[in-house]
DNA sequence: TACTCTGACTAACGATCGTTAGGTAGGAGC
DNA sequence: GCTCCTACCTAACGATCGTTAGTCAGAGTA
């Protein structure tokens, strides 16, 4: 009962890569199950439906985001917003470079969810974004922050943020601790108070 | 033979509504049709394939990126790099917001072309950026700008605007001038020399 | 009036979709 | 040795996919 099925979660990790690569709509279940070596009606001994293995991934990536954050604000809970600000953004970069296929998927893919499904997420996703809004407008209360509106210069920055899915790749130029620091930077410095 | 078609017109119209919503992949020719109340097949009438109704959307988008952005070129050619990029910025932020959904539909279903014009348009739209990764390294130059890396700050910045896409909707709470200022003056800050 | 062009239509093609049903090899537990 | 369970298999279901073929009403043109 220790062991969660091994094989299932080889389905969520190949799935990932495939919804990443082509999108959940183009990617057949036939896909998936070519991928390990199997029949596409046997992935239905692990999988209620396509449907379910999508979920599965955005809701892993949801709780990875929720999680991360949770440490990162523990961890400066009573430190100043630019500290916590940058603890949280340092925190999102980690767990999309961490496993950018599962970002990338929980990022683009959430609106083919079942509206249940979808509307949970949308939820969840608020709450996380919430905690970027609330230490912007702590900063901007203790003057460390300038912002015309909060809610815009979250989305600027969160958006950003979630972009680092797309477009990072392991092996590339750019280690995932160097695009924390530079985004880190990058977030910080667009709310500065002392501009020009 | 001015008239170039009004019909053809329509269709990459609620194409780019159909694609916006629910995807490339998950958007049936007989879902087009039906939105122009007409039959699947009918389409075809003034279409070769499904592939090229998307590209045409892709095409025009990426005509309008470039467009916008010759004139804010042009018009601040001379001027120093700060006024350069918060022209290139208002200029992506007014071109996504004049028409979401085909702006949407370039950013995130170009995968979905043929390798031949998928390639075609990632070359325009590296083109595009470049002009980006340029004025900040301009910047840089007369230390109007700081940035420990060009292209990491340019992508930050791209991806923030194009993320507006996703989210602009012309009966909501912020103004298209309102997001253009503001994601003009984030951009900006992002990049300035005299933080702390 | 006769002709052509435009923009639809119906019908159907083969392919592929997500999913279900039923079967079976092989290892674990009694 | 018998049973049960796990993980796969083959075959097939009905639905839907993008697309083609062939037809036709009506408008414009000679």
């Amino acid at each position: 009962m220790i062991e969660a099925g091994a094989r299932r979660r080889e389905i969520d990790e190949v799935a990932s890569e495939l919804f990443h690569a082509n999108g959940y709509a183009a990617t057949s279940v036939r896909d998936i199950a070519k991928a390990l070596d199997i029949q596409g009606a046997s992935l239905y001994a692990h999988v209620a439906s396509k449907e379910d293995v999508l979920f599965s991934i955005v809701d892993k990536a949801a709780a990875a985001f929720e999680a991360r954050a949770d440490e990162a604000t523990e961890e400066t809970a009573a430190s100043d917003p630019v500290e916590r600000l940058a603890a949280l953004v340092e925190a999102h970069v980690d767990v999309v470079t961490a496993d950018p296929e599962r970002a990338s998927v929980f990022v683009t893919e959430w609106r083919h969810l079942s509206p249940d499904r979808r509307a949970a997420i949308a939820q969840r996703r608020d709450a996380y974004e919430h905690r970027f809004r609330e230490v912007i407008d702590d900063g901007i209360t203790v003057g460390a922050f300038r912002a015309t509106d909060t809610n815009l210069a979250a989305t600027f920055i969160l958006t950003a943020l979630n972009g680092v899915a797309a477009w990072y790749r392991p092996d590339g130029r750019l280690s995932a601790d160097r695009i924390a620091d530079t985004y880190v930077d990058l977030a910080l410095r667009s709310l500065s108070e002392d501009h020009r």
